[in-house]
RNA sequence: GCCGAAGUAGCCAAGAUGGUCACGGCACUGGUCUGAAAAACCUGGGAUGUUGGUUCGAGUCCAACCUUCGGCA
């Protein structure tokens, strides 16, 4: 078995529906790809309303007071699928956080060499970027040069790049994912108007289920600056908890902000040009990807 | 009905004494992407309530009308 289902996609598109629907027919299991679902007691913002029978894996990894990473990720998915193929199961790969997903199937991601270094970042963020811009433009002015316009003036992209510049030598690059996999992708889509007003229907329903009791438990134990309450979800509450904004309002920037990342995440993905585009508005699409999958999945080779 | 205040993009909003057809923010749009990625950053389109008047020139002054808010009745 060497077989990978990638199943991409912005949020609300029904990416885990069609996983489950298809890890029950094939007895695969699901890898999620989401860089929020990592972080445990994370719940109901995050729609981690997962369907039980299905093992799905990368999923509550980390205390929401850590920094995860995708290089962590990467490490992390790579075993597990190995595992899988060991035991003859599929993996599928099921989320919409687009370089993670990148992370395993993507070459230019064999390795993430230099790691990051906490105490250079802390150092480095208090300066403005047009200092990061000549840093930068003096350590590496190679680098610098090749630089877009949105990149220039990226300050945490700057960072990184100075982190790497400085450090790239004290470190040990591992070793390139050995396997070659058969890898299926599907990524699914649907126009902003149709999108949209799904999101905000499930932003209501998350609020209904008591999301704020989870924020409420949430920030008994951890600060609004801990990575996990960094997550759009909860931070955008943090204005109503100070009683800056009400509610309402809240809830506003709460959709606003998945608008927005439903917008980043089909931007990223249409890079994929040997995907399977699907639009879910269309139900014969789903039906016929379906099948499609099951012919892959048959065919020999694993 | 009377008095007062206000009317600038879908929303919030700047614009001393009239002078590059108008600052921003949010939304919306399209992008960028090698250890925070639902992050961070870049890009685009869209506006002076209506009708007249004064003036070389009006978002800015005047009049009427319309609308909204507050107060009085």
């Amino acid at each position: 078995m060497n077989k990978i289902l990638i199943i991409s996609g912005p949020t609300a598109t029904g990416k885990t529906d069609l996983a489950v629907k298809i890890a029950a027919t094939v007895g695969g299991e699901i890898i999620s790809a989401d860089s929020r679902q990592v972080y445990k007691g994370l719940d109901i913002g995050v729609g981690k309303d997962h369907p039980l029978g299905t093992p799905i894996h990368l999923i509550d990894v980390v205390d929401p007071s850590f920094r995860f990473s995708v290089a962590t990720y990467q490490a992390l998915a790579l075993q597990k699928i190995k595992d899988l193929h060991r035991q003859n199961i599929l993996p599928i790969v099921v989320g919409c956080s687009g370089l993670y997903i990148d992370s395993i199937i993507s070459q230019k991601y064999s390795n993430f060499g230099t790691n990051k270094n906490s105490l250079l970042r802390f150092f480095l963020e208090k300066l403005p970027t047009s200092v990061l811009k000549f840093l930068l433009s003096y350590l590496d002015k190679t680098t610098y040069q090749k630089l877009n316009n949105s990149d220039i003036n990226n300050p945490r992209r700057l960072v990184r790049k100075i982190e790497i510049k400085l450090l790239r030598n004290k470190t040990i690059n591992f070793p390139p994912p050995e396997e070659k996999f058969d890898i299926f992708h599907v990524t699914l889509t649907a126009p902003n108007a149709f999108l949209f007003p799904r999101i905000d229907k499930r932003v209501h329903k998350r609020i209904e289920i008591g999301h704020l009791q989870e924020l409420d438990t949430l920030l008994a134990k951890y600060k609004w600056t801990d990575p996990g309450l960094e997550v759009s979800c909860y931070h955008v509450f943090q204005d109503y908890y100070h009683h800056k904004i009400n509610l309402q309002k809240a809830i506003e920037l709460w959709k606003f902000a998945e608008h927005a990342d439903a917008r980043h995440q089909k931007t990223w993905f249409k890079q994929y040009h040997s995907a399977h585009v699907v639009d879910i508005t269309k139900a014969k699409n789903i039906r016929s990807i379906t099948k499609i999958i099951g012919q892959w999945y048959n065919e020999i080779n694993h």
